[in-house]
DNA sequence: CCTGAACTGAGACTCGTTCTCATTCTACGG
DNA sequence: CCGTAGAATGAGAACGAGTCTCAGTTCAGG
C-alpha cells in the first residue's frame, strides 16, 4: 500500500522518480546528478557536503557542489542550516515528503521524523496563525528539536 | 511553575539585568560587550554580524566576534542560522523568552514571534512524543516560520 | 558521425569567521 | 588611590566552506 498514483507524501524508495524530476525541469542527467541523488536517497537525514563528498569518491568537490546547487534550482533537493554552520543538503519535501528534525547536540546528526498528519495540522494551524497576526504570509514551517540522540546517550 | 525570582518569559526591557547575568558568569564588563548586548536588545530578531557592525561602528570586527563567542558561552547570546549561509545573534531565550521565527524569503529578514503559552504548550507536547518514539531526549525546540513579510508583500 | 550547448574539473578566489600576538584595560589587593 | 596579574583588545594573518573561471569534455539531436 506505498500509494496509489503519486501521493508526494511517504514513498519510501524514490529511485528513479526523483531523476525524472529533476530531468522536467531541464536538466541532463548526468553520472555526478544521479550519483548525488542516490547518495541523498541513502541518507537519514540532511547531509552535509563533506559526509556526501566522502562517499562520492569519484565527484570532484566544485561538481558536488555544483550538482548540489543545481538540484536545489529544480526544487529536488533542498539545503538546510540547522545550528551549526555549515550547510547540509537533503531531498526536498515534494519528494520524501514533510518531516522534521531531530538535532543532537551531542554528536551533531540529523534525522529526520514525520510527524503523525494529525500533530502536523495542528502545528500548521497554529503556525498560521502566528504568521496571519503579524502580516506575514507563510509558505511552510520547519521544526527542529534539540537534544541528545540515542547513541549518544549510552556510549 | 517557572521560579520565583526573575520569570524567563517576557521582560519588555532587559536593561542591565542582562550584563548581570554576563557578569555572574565570570565575564568582565567591557566597553564592547555592553555596547553589543545593547545593539542586541534593539533589534526585533535575530541579526548578522554585519548588521552587528554596521550599528557598532567602534567595535571591530574581531572583537564583534569574539564578544559574541563570549556571550553565546556564558549563555547570555544564541547564534540561530536559518536558512542561510551567514549566522545570526540573538539574546538566549532565557533572557528574552521563548519565542518562534518569520522568516521572510524575498528580504531575509527574522522577526521574532512569540506564541500563546497554550499554542506552545501544545507543539512542545508533539515535540516531545516525536523525540520519544525515536529515544531521542529533547531539550528544546526551534520553529521557523516561512513565508514573505508584509513590507515585502506591498513594495 | 558532427556540432553547439551543457557540463566538467582543477584550482583560484571570496567572504564569514577564527586565530595570533603584541599592546591595553580591568579588577582587585595593598 | 596606585600597582600589578591576568583578561581583553585590535590589526591583520589564517582558515574553511562555498563559488567562480575557463579550457577541455560530454551529450543530444540532426
Ligand atoms: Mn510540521
Ligand atoms: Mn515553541
Ligand atoms: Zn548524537
Ligand atoms: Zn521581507
Amino acid at each position: 500500500m506505498t500509494g496509489g498514483s503519486t501521493a508526494p507524501t511517504a514513498d519510501p524508495a524514490p529511485g528513479e522518480h526523483v531523476l525524472r524530476r529533476a530531468a522536467d525541469a531541464g536538466l541532463r542527467l548526468t553520472r555526478a546528478r544521479r550519483a548525488v541523488v542516490a547518495a541523498l536517497e541513502a541518507c537519514t537525514g540532511p547531509t552535509t557536503a563533506a559526509d556526501l563528498a566522502e562517499r562520492l569518491t569519484d565527484v570532484p568537490i566544485s561538481s558536488l557542489y555544483r550538482s548540489l546547487a543545481v538540484l536545489v534550482d529544480a526544487g529536488v533537493v533542498a539545503r538546510v542550516h540547522e545550528t551549526e554552520g555549515t550547510a547540509r543538503f537533503e531531498l526536498a519535501e515534494d519528494i520524501t515528503g514533510h518531516h522534521h528534525h531531530l538535532v543532537c547536540r551531542s554528536c551533531g546528526t540529523v534525522i529526520d521524523v514525520r510527524p503523525t498528519s494529525s500533530a502536523d495540522d495542528t502545528i500548521a494551524g497554529i503556525v498560521e496563525a502566528e504568521a496571519a497576526r503579524h502580516g506575514f504570509t507563510a509558505t511552510g514551517h520547519h521544526v527542529d528539536i534539540e537534544g541528545v540522540c540515542a547513541a549518544c546517550r549510552t556510549p
